[in-house]
RNA sequence: GCAUCCAUAGCUCAGCUGGAUAGAGCAACGGUUUUCUAAACCGUAGGUCAUAGGUUCGAAUCCUAUUGGGUGUACCA
């Protein structure tokens, strides 16, 4: 049951408060009423629950609706009739209300545009690491913490989009040393590879010779552990990451050169996914940061330090474990960059709120960081949030990098766009359309389809990608969104439809124009209560209905570009108008484009 | 073991601070085009909301326990 949050019904309220003063001659709160759609099977558009208002009638659930009813029918011209069933009073509201709400909030120039809350809010997303190229994870990761970020700045924060690249350690150092070994100078312009691929390839191949290596090992008698240990790669790789820490030319041209490779392949898969960042963070940077926090934490007695010199926090009382801050010889781990991250954020941006789009294998990392924060006396503890999203599964099982199961970031994008294009020409209505219209039209249908089938699935959930249903164009997709709106496009053009002018309120309203201005209307609170939880989800689910209900609307009407009567054609044009409006800008915050014909 | 998240139709998902007979899409079956784009619309069929208790006038929703699954519990990042 949907619950009217936005204004347009608070005036019920507040007559139902003065209804009890006068019938029961009890105050009561107007949190304490609530008002909900009517469902379908009865007359009317709003509903009061009356139960929670039985204890100050003192009288049954039926007899309190009729008092409170005609009560409302009395005092509030909007509301015509209503009646009982068992404890919900439905109300009838006037045409005109509906008419007059359609005028002047809806056909606004400004409806759905919610004006700047002096909120600031940083939105840490994407993160990847620099030794392979993106993949289905990191897709998801990117679309929501994009859409995550528009949704925030419709709904009037201020949002600063930030992407901290994980490009130094252990792991960059394998592909480094295996282009080293293998590589033969192969360059993404000799190997005609995208750069991230190229560096990613390496990153595999290192893997598969070490692994040779444990095998030999063990077939010395060593064990897992120590073959793992001993293995002449492994060693190698470590040497090359204490090489790099310590400065070495050659290592860190070579690191400068591949990183240089992977971010070009990067910035290629971005702009395909249409994500954008205000500022890029590098680890490389900050993987020192955070000590300064350790010693102002050791001063104010948060943490403290065993005999062996390392730093710890004891998280005990709150139901967590001790957590070790700083190593023994002093050199930092995880958490230690990611305090000091943390801080220096806060200094460049001095933000309310900072979300963070990470996995939810990470749950426990965030919860001790932030407790963390919270027990330093930072006063911006309290804004920090965890936006943890589920793994996407494939049917076959779990994706898996070494046993090549990932679904490429890029493949996946080519091939979206490959069965839009082969969907689309087989409907045979693009003939016509330029070369350029044409590929740009497969591209935001293709990309339509899968940002839309990765952002209608809650955050948290995990998400089953199937290809198969993935490249569907039909029923609760993207592209079906995409048409609705293409559709109206062209019967605003063809009706020769001008904006701007209102409806005269005589004309009548059918069922389903009244329950598509009641839906329409709902826009701005959708955004504001998926901005609160930080789910595109929602308002993807919303926008379908609004879909929905217009090719229903579409369907059941006679064509109006043929109907004679001037204001209620005006009346579906405007309807139809402000329905696109509404798809439009909000597939946008999904980052969405929807195009004017398909 | 402990922590945490998840469990709704054959499949993928909605169901928001507890509200009336739990909704969509896909798949299946049937229908709609001389009328504004059929990537659409209408209909049929499909459910012990994991299980058991509890709170409540009222529970898919809140609480407890149990079962099943994911993830974490690294001096990796």
């Amino acid at each position: 049951m949907l619950i009217w949050l936005f204004l347009a019904m608070n005036f019920i309220i507040t007559e139902v408060v003065k209804g009890i003063k006068h019938l029961y001659n009890e105050e009561v709160a107007e949190s304490l009423i609530s008002i909900q759609d009517t469902r379908k099977e009865f007359e009317g558009q709003a509903t009061i629950v009356v139960f929670p208002i039985v204890r100050f009638s003192k009288k049954s659930p039926e007899q309190t609706a009729n008092d409170l009813g005609a009560y409302l029918v009395d005092n509030l011209k909007e509301v015509t009739a209503f009646n009982v069933v068992k404890g919900f009073l439905n109300l009838s509201i006037a045409n005109d209300y509906w008419l007059d709400l359609f005028n002047n909030s809806l056909l606004q120039p400004d409806f759905g545009v919610i004006p700047s809350n002096g909120r600031k809010v940083m939105v840490e997303y994407s993160s990847p690491n620099t030794n392979k190229p993106l993949h289905l994870g990191h897709v998801r990761n990117n679309l929501l913490g994009y859409s995550v970020s528009e949704l925030l700045k419709a709904d009037g924060a201020e949002v600063y989009k930030v992407n901290l690249v994980n490009d130094r350690g252990i792991h960059i150092c394998k592909s480094m040393l295996a282009w080293q070994k293998w590589g033969n100078g192969e360059t993404p312009e000799s190997s005609g590879l995208k750069g991230d691929h190229l560096v990613g390839k390496y990153y595999v191949i290192f893997d598969k010779e070490y692994k040779k290596e444990i095998e030999a090992l063990k077939a010395e008698g060593q064990t897992e552990d120590e073959a793992k240990k001993n293995a002449p790669l492994i060693k190698a790789a470590q040497a090359m990451l204490l090489a790099w820490e310590a400065g070495d030319e050659a290592v860190i041209d070579l690191w400068k050169t591949m990183n240089g490779w992977v971010y070009e392949g990067f910035a290629i898969s971005y702009k395909n996914l249409g994500v954008d960042f205000d500022k890029f963070y590098y680890e490389s940077n900050t993987y020192l940061l955070g000590k300064d926090t350790v010693e102002e934490g050791l001063a104010k007695g948060v943490f403290f330090k065993k005999e062996d010199g390392s730093v710890w926090i004891d998280l005990t009382a709150d139901g967590l474990d001790q957590k070790l801050v700083l190593r023994a010889d002093g050199t930092s781990v995880y958490i230690t960059q990611d305090l000091g991250t943390a801080q220096m954020k806060y200094d460049d941006f001095k933000m309310n709120e900072s979300i963070y789009v990470v996995g939810n294998e990470q749950d426990y990392h965030f919860k001790v960081l932030f407790l963390i924060l919270d027990k330093l006396g930072k006063s911006w503890a309290k804004g920090l949030y965890h936006l943890s999203y589920g793994m996407v599964d494939l049917p076959s099982g779990k994706m898996k990098s070494r046993e090549g199961t990932v679904v490429d970031a890029d493949d996946l994008i080519a091939e979206m766009v490959a069965t839009a294009k082969q969907k689309t020409e087989a409907l045979g209505k693009v003939d016509h359309f330029s070369e350029e219209e044409r590929e740009t039209l497969y591209y935001n249908i293709g990309m339509g389809a899968l940002k839309y089938f990765l952002l209608k699935v809650e955050p948290k959930k995990r998400l089953l990608f199937d290809p198969a249903e993935s490249i569907d164009f039909q029923g609760n997709t993207g592209p079906f969104i995409q048409y609705t709106h293409a559709r109206i496009k062209s019967l605003l053009l063809k009706a020769d439809y001008t904006p701007g002018v209102f409806i005269d309120n005589q004309v009548a309203l059918s069922e389903t124009e009244l329950d598509m201005i009641i839906l329409l209307a709902k826009y701005p609170s959708e955004i504001s209560a998926a901005a609160k939880t930080f789910s595109p989800a929602s308002l993807a689910n919303y926008i379908y209905e609004v879909a929905k209900m217009f090719n229903k609307f579409y369907h059941e009407i006679p064509p109006i570009v043929k109907e004679e009567d001037e204001q209620l054609k005006r009346l579906r044009l405007s309807l139809s108008d402000v329905t696109a409006g509404i798809l439009k800008s909000g597939m946008r915050i999904l980052g969405i484009e929807v195009p004017e014909r398909m």
